[in-house]
DNA sequence: ACCAGAGATGTTAGCGATAACGTATGCCCT
DNA sequence: AGGGCATACGTTATCGCTAACATCTCTGGT
């Protein structure tokens, strides 16, 4: 191999060691690494040759301290073993991957405490952005997110007070559609299942939203099963039987999200259950998985990958163009699909 | 609120502001803010006022280049969309948490270029340490992890040449110790279903581990199925059906991964087939999933948060005990469950 | 032949923090 | 009373890089 690499060094290579090598000023090198200003095409490919030989990498941290420039983007998310996060990640990494902007991803696990202390750290090293998932935030992080001075797109939700830009979806909206199409199928007794999380304030307006519009049609969730923990398609079983044993007439179940909808559609099956006549079933988000189950489960779209997109584009133009207006709010259409487990193709004319 | 916090400020707040704010040097407020040196209780708390009043957050940019220290660990992994990474990043978290340390995830999507991309990228924020998925990367990406001067842990994989130190199991022996026992419960006619990633290297492993053994027994695999890209669940009964109406003489199937296994299983369930008496199926991994399945896949454990903890704990030793040595490898016992898809319960005495 | 101006490179002064050392102050002990 | 020594701060010099400006060398138009 080069010999020129030296095992030996203690020193971390430096601007200064690539200059030497090459016969050229610190400045020179720095221009041809970032491709920035006039240079000859000869000194620049002696440099670059000085480099590649050395295995310099440059040092970002005296970059950006330098230029005051730290082309990061930090993403605060609830969770990475929840789909929907890690697809809303490729959402925005795809948009970012087109500009010098590079996302850096926190997990504040559901917890206001460690959202406040996930976000600190990131705004420590002082990102050019900010994209984070909800519109429920402690008063300090609103305070630091304001006082940081940079752009700020919550996301996944519209339901709120924005503290800047917002691209989400109404889950209000999208619990209260729901329901309206359950009872327009002429469903009447009505469980839901969901998450005991306190925090997930999501689903919590889904389920808002739902109970309003039962009401509007003079009906309420006769029953409710909670979990917290655990394999979720297990769960949606459990929870699909224990609901049942103490409700046998419930003739739909709206679960707050498509992997306990999954765990309870494979159990009424095994039944035998005859779905969607006997029980309808709902889940939410749109999630892959679906397409694999013998039968497509009906729920709702939470446009993850679009809503990750369209917050990494704001914030890809709020930093190139400094003049481009804060605030803008962009709301997607959550869209139904009835699947196999709604529609009850034969009661209706 | 406290007035302040004056919204039309420009610059961004440093310690200087600080100081002014609270009457002392630069210095005792960095003192006071990282909780080091003696500072008495009365200018701490000033300071720690002052500093709360107005929103301060320390610059970590500024603050690792003067200290040339880095509390960061650059973990590289190929996918988040594949549930085993996150579940080997909350593993690193639960340990990293316990320190200063705190891990920045980079995602190759399983491509060597990019590998070295991302690699560079992480390196040019000088960490402290890398935890990486894989034995395999270019000779570029080898000759930076080596040339970083910092601990590097391999995971996932212990069938190679590590760089430096190295966690996980031997896929090898997953797939050898999958097909023994699979001969041994009395299969002949065996199919393989995978994805098509060439790049994937443990599921190439575990393949070779797997023919190698049934050569062991005078077998072949009979026939293959290979997918990429879309549901994996939909793919895998897709790729059942596939390759049971090229061989309707298969009596296994065993799939590369448990969630197109779940897909194979749940088609065979509904098609009526006796499993597994009929035909036997096995996957790999484990995942949570599998435990809400009409029937439990057989699989093999690849020990996820046991590699992240274990692979977290060597760098954090590593970085706190300058002396400690390079190089040391962990290799878990990737374990067996059978569940009810592998055990032809009746033929055996 | 001379000056304008573009192109190519070097010089200087920070960026915002910390390490390392320096300086006051107070208290104890002999 | 004075040396010794913690304790509680402040000063100074980087850290590795880049912005901004300075310098130097050509080239070409008139």
């Amino acid at each position: 191999m080069a010999g020129k690499t030296a095992k030996l060094r203690k020193r971390p290579l430096t601007l200064r060691d690539v200059s030497e090598a090459s016969g050229v000023s610190e400045m020179t090198v720095s221009r041809v690494l970032r491709n920035r200003g006039d240079v000859s095409e000869a000194t620049r490919s002696k440099v670059l040759k000085a480099a590649k030989a050395l295995g310099y990498v440059p040092n970002k941290i005296a970059g950006a301290l330098a230029s005051r420039r730290v082309n990061l983007v930090a993403v605060i998310i609830p969770s990475l073993s929840n789909m929907v996060f890690p697809e809303v990640l490729s959402g925005i990494s795809e948009v970012l991957d087109e500009t010098p902007l590079q996302p850096v991803v926190g997990v504040t696990n559901y917890s206001p405490e460690r959202e406040e202390k996930v976000l600190y750290e990131m705004l420590s090293w002082r990102p050019s952005g900010v994209i984070i998932a909800g519109l429920e935030h402690s008063d300090p992080s609103r305070a630091m997110l304001r006082a940081a001075g940079i752009p700020v797109v919550e996301i996944m939700d519209v339901d709120g007070e924005p503290i800047d830009a917002v691209v989400g979806i109404s889950h209000r909206a999208a619990g209260y559609e729901m329901a309206t199409e359950i009872v327009r199928q002429g469903y009447r007794r009505i469980g839901f299942l969901g998450t005991k999380m306190p925090l997930d304030h999501r689903a919590r307006k889904r389920f808002e939203g739902f109970t309003e519009a039962l009401a509007r049609a003079g009906l309420e969730v006769v029953d409710q099963e909670f979990y917290s923990g655990g394999s979720a398609l297990l769960k949606g079983r459990e929870m699909t039987e224990a609901i049942l044993k103490r409700h046998p007439d419930l003739d739909f179940l709206y679960y707050s999200n498509d992997m306990i909808g999954a765990g309870g559609l494979l159990y009424l099956l095994e039944q035998g259950v005859d779905i969607p006549g006997r029980i309808g079933l709902a889940g939410f988000n749109g999630v892959e998985l679906l397409e694999g189950l013998p039968r497509r489960l009906a729920t709702m779209d939470a446009c993850r990958a679009e809503i990750g997109r369209a917050a990494a584009e704001i914030i890809a133009r709020r930093i190139a163009d400094e003049s481009s207006e804060p605030g803008e709010k962009i709301v997607f259409k959550s869209r139904m699909s009835p699947g196999d487990t709604l529609l009850r193709r034969n009661t209706r004319p």
